[in-house]
RNA sequence: GGGGAUAUACCAGAGUGGCCAAAUGGGACAGACUGUAAAUCUGUUGACUUCGUCUUCGGAGGUUCGAAUCCUCCUGUCCCCA
């Protein structure tokens, strides 16, 4: 695998990149839709790769551990096979579950146990665990083992709290270095920033996490309820510290304005499952702001969903139609938003990244940090 | 023609003397959602300027300190028997 900067914003710290796995080239800035149990929800590949044109796709840990099963997943070949997605592949460890299921598990040096939301049967991540768990599914990308610490977080809570997910690191790059793929491509390691608020504690984790020397480096515990000023001083802070020729991937980030902001500052990668969603509960973004199509002020308009859309649906489908569908509870409804939303997303970074290119980046954020952030 | 049942807010439907501006669903209208326990969750849904006040439970009248609830008549709907 392979990460090479190309171009830097003169006004920012914006950059332009291409990361190369075995799975294809990914071109940052980059938004990866999130496929938690082997599929963006709404979505098919083919819609990803051809409407969409997704360049790589998340997979959760915990989900595809709990269902279909490890065994499962290993008999298919890995993720790759199992769900017919052939580019890149980035799984999640686990971490956000200890945050969002934070009610149905037990934290420990060892690990964390967990109850299954599915069926109530208790189960344990360790870092050891959860790195041969991602050998299985085989994600191109693999992320740490991690508390994802909740917001807010009281300074002693996160600095303890901060010191595991130092020290599961260590566990998780003896482990991951003691093993290999399962299949025959590369798969690499990201470390996980915490620290939550604090900027000492931000700064110390990032310092510890670029000493490891890993493919490419994550920051975690944002985007969890601080206001956003307070996640774009933490990315900053940290942003200055993780090395520059390695790749930066902010994990469940953002609005599309929170992206814009942190591309400014230097992050390369997203996730979100805002714009899957958002959509299926019909909150469409759109270049010129947000519309709640469930609204009724869109019942009887029959413009197009967005003029100048990123994906074929914009133009095919008027906004009282995806109303209708959404509002009788329609699949088509789930699919036509999520399309729309994840092809506006995927639009917004490319878009982002030929700014950076031309050196036009910083003008055009000011300006579009506003347009998307406003209620049509 | 005879007998019986019923009428409640946008709809369905509880409520059978005061705790009722009226349960609960649905619908409608709005809001939330950030490494997905989410096709989920929350709020509003008689009027007026909040506390509160006023007008509502088919219609008209009556009993009562007090009526959606009891009585009389009227109107509508449904069922059974002829």
């Amino acid at each position: 695998m392979k990460f090479t900067l190309q171009h830097n914003d003169p006004n920012s710290k914006a950059r332009a990149g291409l990361l190369e796995t075995d799975h294809g080239p990914i071109e940052t800035p980059i938004f990866m839709p999130v496929g938690t149990a082997g599929t963006v929800k709404a979505v098919k590949q083919t819609e990803l790769e051809t409407d969409i044109k997704a360049q790589i796709i998340l997979g959760n840990t915990y989900h595809l551990y709990l269902r279909p099963g490890l065994n499962t997943i290993q008999n298919a070949g890995g993720l790759h096979k199992f769900n017919s997605w052939y580019k890149p592949l980035l799984t999640d460890s686990g971490g956000y579950q200890i945050f969002s299921l934070s009610d149905q598990r037990k934290l420990k040096e060892e690990g964390a146990t967990f109850k299954s939301h599915i069926d109530g049967s208790k189960h344990m991540f360790t870092p050891e665990n959860v790195m041969d768990t991602q050998r299985i599914i085989g994600a191109d990308i693999i992320m740490a083992f991690d508390e994802c610490t909740p917001y807010p977080c009281e300074y002693n809570y996160a600095k303890n709290s901060m010191g595991m997910t130092h020290r599961w690191l260590d566990r998780c790059i003896k482990r991951f270095n003691e093993t290999k793929p399962l299949y025959d491509y590369e798969q690499v390691l990201f470390p996980i920033v915490q620290g939550s608020v604090y900027k000492d504690l931000r700064k110390e984790s990032a310092e510890y996490i670029a000493s490891k020397n890993c493919f490419g480096n994550a920051i975690g515990g944002l985007s969890v309820g601080e206001p956003a000023e307070d996640m774009y001083e933490m990315t900053g802070l940290v942003c200055e510290v993780l090395p520059t020729e390695k790749p930066r991937y902010l994990m469940g980030v953002g609005t599309p304005a929170n992206i814009l902001e942190c591309i400014a500052l230097g992050i390369d990668m997203f996730d979100c499952v805002m714009p899957t969603r958002n959509a299926r509960h019909g909150l469409l973004f759109t270049k010129n702001g947000l519309i709640n199509i469930r609204n009724e002020k869109w019942k009887n308009d029959f413009s197009v969903i967005e003029e100048d859309g990123a994906s074929e649906v914009d133009t095919r489908y008027s906004k009282a139609y995806l109303r209708h569908l959404l509002v009788c509870g329609e699949q088509l409804a789930a699919q036509i938003a999520s399309l729309h939303n994840l092809a506006f997303y995927l639009w917004l970074v490319k878009e982002a990244r030929q700014h950076i290119i031309k050196g036009t980046f910083a003008e055009w954020k000011k300006e579009m940090v506003i347009k998307v952030a406003q209620r049509l």
